[in-house]
DNA sequence: AAAAATAACTGACTTAAGTCAGGTGAATGT
DNA sequence: ACATTCACCTGACTTAAGTCAGTTATTTTT
């Protein structure tokens, strides 16, 4: 390790620090000094309990009444005590927070255009923030619940879906698959969980139930800059572990050999090979496991 | 752009300031303020000239040489006169600054290394990083006269043999080449240029001299993650204003098809071809341009 | 029902960081 | 030779950030 890996990362180190410390001024310049910024913008995010903020921003508890007795003053928060614990307080914008929460926004996607803009090869350069950024926040990914129909769902069965249709050699169309329903992939029959990295999803796995007592894995994807991380088996994990919760004894699923990764990784963890169970027309692999 | 471009760099945003706070935070550990660590780290790294550390820190006048009294009262910096110019002064490190210096780059290095052990794609990451370090710090590519038998010329001309060796059919042996004499790649005779960004060489481009009124341009080199920003143009416009500086009238270098992209921006730049000018078994394309 | 724990708050601090108006001695221009 | 400029310095501030002990109102525990 001469002039490489260390001193790379180091490079890398000082170009972040200064492109930190720049969107730190252009926050300055709206007249209002970081601390509060990071407060409004935190209320903004939807982080609306005081010990929610604390914890976030790591604040001292006197530090933070300050901060949003100075945010009340300017007019652009409100607090109120909390609907179920009365000790606890909630913030939430007021009409001129939302503005001025809006224009902080502005400034952050604006130097992220104009990094983009200025950079003539901007999809290679997505794709290395998306590697750095779960590198360094891989003890931050989380597994949540999430419903099948929402945003951070839909965001990650379209890249599947596109995935599936580049590495099977008969292409892909959901409409031939047996498309779950989403009441299916829903507590009380099933479930679906979504890994999440700093509130961006960056993985899924479905498990579709009947209200008996098998159910089925489906949709499990990790994002290619998080691979080789063993995410897959985290998500394998919580998946199982919410069968087990609903009563789940049996469990199956369908894959393709293509898919070599997951098969590999099915063969790892304990499931078996079984005949066929359906006629859909991609998968060619059939496993289950007892839990 | 929904889920997608902004909010993927936001998240990078995030990660990453995350890791610049907690290196931050660990250089609070050893007792001394940020503000003087980062001074004391600035002197570490050869920035012994007052007037340079206040440039390079972005700090006040006033600021500065309070912090600069501060280490020297613990005893790890001595200022001295400037050897020509009285009004100036330069800071050295003691032999206990200098140990104090190694404990700070101990922590960036333990940090560095920590990330790169945890990670299981590693030369993918520092591929990654290094991506960004460029995108980011495009503006602050500088190009620099080198000697060709330094550190970071021969980092660029290492990575150009392997290069070479790799995309040429008949691979390529350095010995077999007409090596350049440093001596001719140096003033008066010639120059060597080096693209550096943040400390780190990712280009190169030599202009190899022999007295004459003729010169050629040798060993042009551009890191992968630093293409297509247009930095090998910026190389050959430095090169030949090198050359008019030391009386070239005439320019040759040679090329082999391989280098598609190389021989792209010759034509493009005013280049035209030429007959083999040598018997050097590599090229098969050999150019001039009149200067 | 009283005691203990909890969430947010207030007051009284400290420290770090930064600003700005001079001041000193050395170098430079005419 | 003199005024001007320059590089660094000191003193006197301001502001932001953070710490900590103690208060109040509420909820939880016993």
């Amino acid at each position: 390790m001469s002039i490489d890996a260390i001193s790379r990362i180091r490079r890398f180190n000082r170009a972040v620090t200064a492109e930190v410390g720049a969107l730190d001024t252009s926050f300055l310049g709206r007249g209002r000094p970081l601390g509060s910024a990071r407060v409004l913008n935190a209320i903004g995010h939807g982080r609306g309990e005081v010990g929610a903020i604390r914890d976030y921003l790591g604040l001292d508890s006197g530090l933070l009444s300050r901060l949003l007795r100075g945010l009340e003053e300017e007019g652009l928060v409100v607090t109120l005590p909390h609907p179920g614990d009365a000790r606890r307080r909630v913030a939430a914008l007021t009409e001129a927070g939302r503005r001025e929460f809006s224009a902080y926004e502005a400034l952050s996607n604006d130097r992220a255009g104009d990094l983009l803009a200025r950079f003539p090869k901007g999809e290679e350069l997505l794709r290395a923030m998306d590697l750095v950024a779960t590198a360094l926040g891989r003890d931050r990914i989380a597994i949540e619940e999430a419903d099948p129909r929402g945003e951070p769902a839909r965001h990650c069965l379209a890249a599947y879906y596109a995935e599936l249709g580049r590495r099977l050699s008969t292409g892909f169309d959901v409409a031939l698959s047996r498309d779950p329903e989403a009441a299916d992939m829903m507590r009380p029959r099933g479930a679906f969980l979504v890994a999440v990295s700093d509130g961006l999803p960056i993985g899924c796995v479905g498990l579709k139930g009947k209200g008996g007592e098998t159910a089925e894995i489906k949709r499990l994807w990790v994002c290619p800059s998080a691979r080789g991380l063993g995410l897959s088996r985290r998500l394998m994990e919580a998946a199982e572990a919410a069968a087990r919760e609903i009563g789940i004894a049996v469990l199956r699923l369908d894959s393709n050999s293509a898919l070599t990764e997951a098969l590999a990784l099915y063969r790892r963890t304990g499931w078996v090979e079984i005949d066929r169970f359906n006629d859909d027309p991609y998968p060619d692999f059939f496993f289950e496991k007892r839990l």
